[in-house]
DNA sequence: CTTTGGCACTCTTCCCGTGCGAGTGCCAGC
DNA sequence: GCTGGCACTCGCACGGGAAGAGTGCCAAAG
């Protein structure tokens, strides 16, 4: 067990680093940092801290920097969550009202995670396995050919092409959109298979291929979870991660646009709160040296899609945490509005 | 007027830049090249070309890099497109052939461009000016509320929420949604205005205003321009751009970021062939040392949207049109196909 | 037992001078 | 107009030396 004091010292360390991106000296924290006890003591304190993993020196007779594991006990123990300041929050809904539909707010919220933390943003769209169903449409296109429209209580839209077995009348087509509509319209994505199960059966015999057809269409649209999309910003901000550049930066380039690996890296987060996975705790390994900050957000008091930061392990912590969790907040009342 | 074998230098010079990316010196230039001439005749011929400013020197005493006169002079008279090989032919058309629907093609023909050329690739969306309307669905959510969708050839579809300034029943929706689709079905985007101009006038009195209401949100809808989305990919191939790293890279991912400069730049693209726009001749000053290779795309003989690349203005020019304007073609034949 | 000042030691970094090599420009001769 | 020769210019890599920051350890004091 650590003391108050080689805690204190931790913290230190750790904003210091963050603030001057160099290792730090016991001279230099004893300065900044009115500890109250001299370098030398420091200097014991660090190596116990070094002892037990907590922080690191690049070289022999060079200051230390935090390691992961130092990173991780900051974030659990020794630092808040910074709260945005009045006009922050205010800029902030600003900003996120102006958005005219649901590409705008994550195309907007986007921007802004990136211009507050200065870090790469990664926003997830609103998913549809938690979403609910507005309508489903279904249109004609030809004689044995419908498309279908999926219409999501988040706006989203999907649609897909149905190429039916046998020709489908438009009679019973709106037949059909007619019941399933009464059935499925505000429904949750997950309850809908039960309730559309015995459908078919309402139908002429002729016509049950066709109607099993466009619900299953309609069911693999629903499950299909590689549809959910997302989209990145402020990839400039990578140039600021540190002075060894090319090595540093192209994993990190790679592995963003591998939507895949960040799906992954935001679903992991279970946390209902923020959540902050440091370096090498995250799975891919070009973001070893990468921390993410990730929380979810939604319209109701249910998540219904994850945004986040991708940044350096040298990060602001609490500041970068707050923003998120400020930004995940006033684009759920957004969202709830629309 | 340059000798045609001045011309074979600068050819050579760009060719050995391109590949080395170390300025080239006479002597290098006659080892690798058989110009038949002495170094000492390069360097006069080099001298020459310095002072029409096709080539310049970074320090005295270094050897020569095409200026972007000098790229451009090597792309209009000194180089061909060069062709892609049969298997990688087949190779493009087998990838793209695998999408499932438009963000698919759009996706793969991202990746596949940034594979092939080892750039940014950027792929505008088919874009809407210039399709035709497949259908016309509107969708009652609320008594005053209307849901507009627009499906287009191309398979997009765009939505649309219409407050309607009185209640609008059912059945004079499915008039409206019928008396549309019969005019505006099948028809190119710029002449829907003048087939829908008269439609009110069939109404009732009380539901002209929703008409109206409903008519103008799908004519913004059409012209709608700064819909026009578009995709990027390949970003970490800019870590292969320079030496000079944080200083070359940032402006162009800010220019990057920035869709509204991507567009504009693939906009400024006139040419009915492969474009090309080298450094400086780009206005956006952050892609001063970047060139972009740019063409347009379509399902039919017409071009709807366009792609491109992205790159150091020392690439290779030749394959990387090559690659540029075969994706282009194979991308307009999956289209036209769907 | 903890804290402190002192001290020797270790590295890294920066600076500067030097030598090397690539490449140029010019000139005289073919 | 082409070629070979030659002197010259720089950029760059190399190496030594000095400076500086920081450490670890120790002995003494609280």
């Amino acid at each position: 067990m650590l003391s108050e004091r080689r805690l204190q010292v931790l913290r230190a360390i750790v904003q210091d680093y963050v603030g001057t991106e160099e290792p730090v000296g016991s001279k230099a924290l004893t300065e900044r940092h009115n500890l109250g006890v001299s370098p030398a003591t420091v200097r014991n304190d660090m190596a116990a801290l070094e002892d037990e993993g907590y922080i690191a020196q690049p070289h022999t007779s060079a200051g230390r920097i935090p390691t992961d594991k130092g990173y991780r006990l900051f974030v659990d123990k020794l630092a808040g969550v910074k709260p945005m300041t009045a006009p922050e929050r205010r800029a902030i809904q600003n900003f996120l009202e102006g958005a005219v539909d649901l590409d705008d707010v994550v195309a907007r919220t986007v921007r802004l995670l990136a211009q507050l933390t200065r870090q790469v943003a990664v926003v997830q769209y609103p998913s549809l396995t938690r979403s609910t169903v507005r309508h489903v449409e279904l249109l004609s296109l030809a004689p044995a050919r419908v498309m279908l429209v999926l219409i999501t209580d988040t706006g989203r839209v999907e649609q897909r092409m149905v190429d039916c077995p046998a020709p489908f009348g438009e009679a019973s087509l709106a037949d059909l959109r007619a019941r399933l509509n009464s059935r499925v319209a505000g429904r949750r994505f997950a309850d809908v298979p039960k309730l559309v199960e015995d459908l078919p059966d309402a139908f002429d015999p002729e016509d049950r291929g066709t109607v099993s057809t466009v619900l299953s269409t309609l069911l693999e649209t629903l499950v299909e979870e590689n549809e959910e999309r997302l989209m990145i910003g402020g990839t400039a901000n990578l140039t600021r991660f540190g002075h060894d550049f090319p090595l540093t930066i192209r994993p990190v380039l790679e592995a963003l646009e591998e939507q895949v690996v960040l799906l992954k890296l935001l679903g992991e987060a279970k946390d209902p709160g923020v959540t902050v996975r440091i370096g090498h705790e995250n799975a891919h390994e070009g973001l070893n040296s990468t921390s993410v900050v990730s929380v979810g957000y939604g319209s109701g008091g249910e998540a219904v899609a994850k945004l986040g930061v991708v940044g350096p392990t040298r990060m602001d912590y609490p500041g970068t945490m707050g923003a998120v969790r400020a930004v995940a907040r006033y684009v759920g009342q957004i969202l709830a509005e629309s």
